[in-house]
This record gives structure tokens, sequence and C-alpha cells, in this order.
DNA sequence: TGATGATTTGAACACTGTCAAGTTTAGTGA
DNA sequence: TCACTAAACTTGACAGTGTTCAAATCATCA
């Protein structure tokens, strides 16, 4: 049980926005430790605030976690969104492209970052009911994708039904392994290709 | 931070069987709190046993929770076999409902015990690479069952290859996203309709 | 019986989350 | 300029945590 000491000296009794400076904090030592291990002492420490500091903004550790939880959820969907940019227009082959980027963005944010995607989908953050995450930005940018794939006539209009949750369920699950251990990396682009064709997208020659 | 107490006084100095009792309290203690929040002094106090006795069977708390995940694995595996014997023999129905139960299975223990499925997927329990999990029993099952839908001709043999993948990641990323939150329980036998479009498996009207 | 080796304990250490009460500060209105 | 106030942060404490290690206990076999 050995810890880096990382004190910060600040020069005023204010810090200005601490808030979101335990949360970056937090973030950098949950990349490093897992999001089981983090110490908000730790995170108070490296700010050069004093342990109870937090309490002023966040209830207990757990909220904490959850804020960080929403505040890469948002990321991860400007992410991709941003990734989705370098196969601009409605061509078919532009559109396949673009869906098989969203899978490969995941995978890669997750390959990147494998503890805050574990914070993300591990239990840390839950998600009120009802709503479940039916409007997330991520879950609107793949429907946004299906919905061209029909419209450029590359997947047929029949499984569209079937796009959300065949493509999200599978893209995940095969991170998780992946990330895991129980699948090599190998595992996804077989899958994004095993899912193409589940979903009827056509192939060209390449 | 409250915890109950659970003393209990044994009788003889030396407990038996401490290891496994570890094992079997810790699994307890986890389905209740989760992974995160595990705490061996509970478990030693709830077998009436000092903190430091576990130390004897397992270096470090972590290293007991490796063991639950071990021994998880193949009880999940036990399970999904015992529950395949409700549909035997080689009829092309009977397969086809073996192929759903392997999925249902998975998603009913999850459900049932979302903190035991936690403890396995969210990087608890690191498994070492080269091997990854192909090995599984679980992971035999299933290998079995998609070569008999082969077999008995419900299922084409070109999309024999993207089987194991295409199954295992779907089912286990729409169960890991249900038991979050992020999807609704119903999304699950929709993933499996799904999945089994994907796969070619033919359907028969009901 | 005595000795040996496997188990378990006790006490200590350095950590942790959390909270009530106190202290500092920035910003206001007079 | 000054007092006042509300917000931001600290102090000090409490209970609970993982972990270590010498000492105590027990079961077993020579």
């Amino acid at each position: 049980m050995f810890m880096s000491v990382a004190k910060v000296v600040r020069n005023s009794y204010h810090h200005g926005n601490l808030k979101s400076a335990l949360i970056s904090s937090a973030i950098k030592l949950i990349r490093k430790n897992g999001p089981y291990n983090l110490s908000l002492r730790e995170v108070s420490s490296e700010l050069g605030v004093s342990p109870s500091a937090a309490y002023h903004y966040f209830p207990d550790k757990e909220s904490l976690v959850h804020g960080i939880g929403e505040y890469l959820f948002t990321e991860l969907a400007v992410l991709t969104e941003k990734s989705l940019e370098k196969f601009p227009g409605k061509s078919a082959r532009a559109t396949k492209l673009r869906f098989r980027e969203i899978g490969r963005a995941y995978f890669n944010w997750a390959r990147k970052e494998p503890n805050l995607f574990r914070l993300m989908f591990g239990g840390f953050c839950s998600i009120d009911r009802e709503k479940s995450h039916i409007d997330d930005a991520s879950f609107k940018i793949l429907e946004k994708t299906l919905d061209e794939l029909v419209a450029c006539g590359v997947m047929p209009s029949n499984l569209r039904p079937f796009g959300e949750i065949m493509a999200w369920s599978s893209v995940h699950g095969a991170v998780n392994l992946i990330i895991e251990g129980h699948l090599p990396e190998s595992s996804f682009e077989e899958l994004l290709d095993g899912l193409e064709l589940a979903l009827g997208v056509k192939h060209e020659r390449s």
C-alpha cells in the first residue's frame, strides 16, 4: 500500500475551480490505478487541498465517480463524432466507412483507456432506469449512421430494426471481452466483418 | 460507513477448511455489496476468524478476488450445461432451442447476480494473455452448439466462422449494457432474434 | 512424550472515507 | 473605507481498511 507523494502548494486560499480540478485529477488517477483504488485523499493531495475540501462539491466519493462517468460519456460521443469527419459524404463507400469507424473509435478509446472504460461500464455509474441511455449522444450517432446505410442502399431496410441492438451490443461486448483478456485483439476486425454480414451490408471487392 | 456485525464463534482453533470458507463468504458479501467494497475484515469476522488468517491462503485481497473469479467461471459453465439438458436431441428444433438457451442462461445468471457478473468481467480478474479464454468450458459449449446448428442444417456453413465471436460478443455486450441500465431488459430477446437472423438460423412460424 | 510444521492470533502501521466545527477569503452594500 | 455575509477551505477526529510479523496454538507423527 504505497502511494506517491505529490503535494501541490497553491498560493491562494481559494482554489478557483476546484470542482473541475477534482474531476480531472481523479480521472488521471483512475487511468493509472483503476476505478476501484481511487483515493479521495490522493486526489486532494495532488491538488494541494485538504481531504475534506471535495465534500463541498460532492456528497461522497461515489458521486464524484458518478460525475466522472457522465463526463466520459459525453467525451466519448464527441470523440466519435470527430472521427467520423474523416469520411464525409453520402456515398455508399463513405457511409460504410463511417459505420465501421464508429466501432473502431469505441474500440480504440477502450484500448487506450481501459480503466476509464471500466469506470463507464463496470457498475460505477448507475443509470436511472426508464430513461436508459437511448437518448445518449453516442446512441444518436449510431442511429443516424444506420439510417444513412439504408438510405444509400447498402443495408436492406428489413434488417434496420436490429441495427442499434446488434451493433451496439456486439461491438461493446467484443471490446469488453478483449480488454479483459478473454478474446485476442485480432477478434475485433473479425467481429466488424461479421456484423456487416449480419446487417446485410454489401461488400465490394477491395 | 456502517457495517453489520456478524461474528461467528467456532469451537476449535483450527477452522478446518478456511480457504473455501473464505471464498464462499466473500462471494456472499460481493453479492450484496459489489466487488469493489469487499472487505477482508468483514469476511474474516463473518467466519469468526482473525483478519490476518486469510493471509495464510491468499497473498493479498486481490488474489482472493481472482480466485473467486475463476470459481465463478466454471460455475457459470456448469450452470449453462445443466440448463441445456432441457432440450436434448439432434432435431433442428432442439438444437435451435439449445442455442437460444445458452444466451438466456448467460442473461439470467447476470440478472440474478449482477455483482458477480461485474466481478467476472469488470477487470477484477486479469486473464493471462496468449491463452485468452478460448479454452474455457463455456466457450466450448458454444462451439459445440454452433457446430450442431450447422450439422442439422439450420445454419449455413459459410456463416459458421463468425459464430463464436458474433454470439459471444453480442450476448455478452447486451447483458452488460442491460444490467448497467443502458438498455431495457426487453432488448435481450430482440437481440437473440437479431443474432439468429445474422447467423442465418432459419425460422419456422410458431 | 516431544518435537515439528501447519494454522491462527494480536498488535501494530499506514492508509482510507467522512463529518462537525472552526478558519479564511472574496464580494457585497453602506 | 468598513463591516458583514456566504462561500470555500482546513483542522482534527472517528471508525474502518489492507497488510505485516512475531508469538501463540493446535494436530500429528516419531
